[in-house]
DNA sequence: GTCTATACGTGGATAGAC
DNA sequence: GTCTATCCACGTATAGAC
């Protein structure tokens, strides 16, 4: 419905996202040039500007994106706080094993923010962190958990879950569901849960 | 000892590399240019060759010079399990918090190493990694700790710890002692000791 | 919307004088 | 050992034709 033929605007633009979302997770947003973005969708360099304003742009929007994806699929945190904890671990090694580029580019490329751009997507880090601190928080006031430190504790479960995705591969020596079973076991205790 | 006289290679190297660590830290490997590493030591671009034969070298000196540094500060492991694994946590949070930029290039530089150089960190690495699963596995054996996998479990505590550097910072909150406190509080109870 | 062509800066690294 | 000067490749981004 009114759109120029021989447009390719609608699809051009996700493919330039995907190349830059894989090339810079694989090579890092400062090793990579634009024209090998272009390379990879199969258009000349000048043709990436009709998609993003600039690379900084590019990368931010990918960030701040997965970053909103991220908050927009949180489980609910209802219920009690054991339970609450088990759904966060088990959804966080999920939704992170899904999107590999994007997490690591989330965290690898913070320091190529531009100031504006790294308040934006740190804010909605501790979004995502205060989600889970809510959740130690009532199980120590509840007497499920026994955390000397929420926020401490807090860092030190999200660092441990993360840390998933720098080994885990499909196909090898465990499957996803053991790994999270694994991960929920080793986080409980961590807590001191149960 | 037959020095020729202005001869500044014993001082200037070290600053070269101090300079190259705390830049590649800061910016990244890849946005770190030569002319500004020499800018920050004073002197022109191309004497920086007197010290390293390139860039690439520049990196992997300082990554395999800081993993052979931490090998070799390893904490003995004799003991019993429990009380090595004490000293293997608080260890680990103190070396990586006296070294912060030495640890983030560690953890961030690894793709811009080139294959050969690549494969030497990465096989030191190996080695921290197994001095702590050799912990866990001693410690799961004699019924002190409570591990389905020792290797995941030594993924994860190292995750966990790392994740300090991120966050840390002398003169906050908590000093570093209260935090090596809590920490091990963690770890010991995700391992299910005691 | 994509192309070619190009402006313009900066990169790593080297040559040769001092 | 350091300097100046330079080579040449490559970077981002833009202009204007189609």
């Amino acid at each position: 419905m009114a759109r120029t033929a021989g447009s390719h605007s609608d699809i051009t633009g996700p493919r330039v996202r995907d190349a830059a979302l894989r090339l810079f997770a694989r090579d890092g947003y400062a090793a990579v040039s634009m024209r090998r973005i272009a390379g990879e969708v199969g258009v000349q360099a000048g043709a990436l500007y009709n998609y993003t304003p600039d690379k900084q742009t590019l990368l931010f929007d990918l960030m701040r994106d997965h970053m909103t994806d991220l908050l927009a699929a949180l489980p609910d945190h209802g219920g009690d706080a054991a339970s609450a904890l088990e759904r966060f671990v088990r959804f966080h090694i999920g939704f992170h094993h899904d999107r590999p580029d994007a997490v690591f580019i989330a965290y690898m490329e913070l320091r190529n923010l531009e100031p504006d751009n790294f308040a934006v997507v740190e804010a909605l880090r501790r979004r995502y962190e205060d989600h889970l601190e809510a959740i130690l928080r009532r199980g120590a006031d509840e007497g499920a958990f026994a955390v000397p430190d929420t926020k401490i504790a807090t860092l030190a479960v999200i660092a441990m879950l993360t840390g998933v995705n720098t080994w885990f591969r499909a196909g090898g020596r465990l499957r996803l569901a053991e790994v999270q079973d694994i991960y929920w076991d080793m986080v409980r205790r961590s807590v001191g849960g149960r």
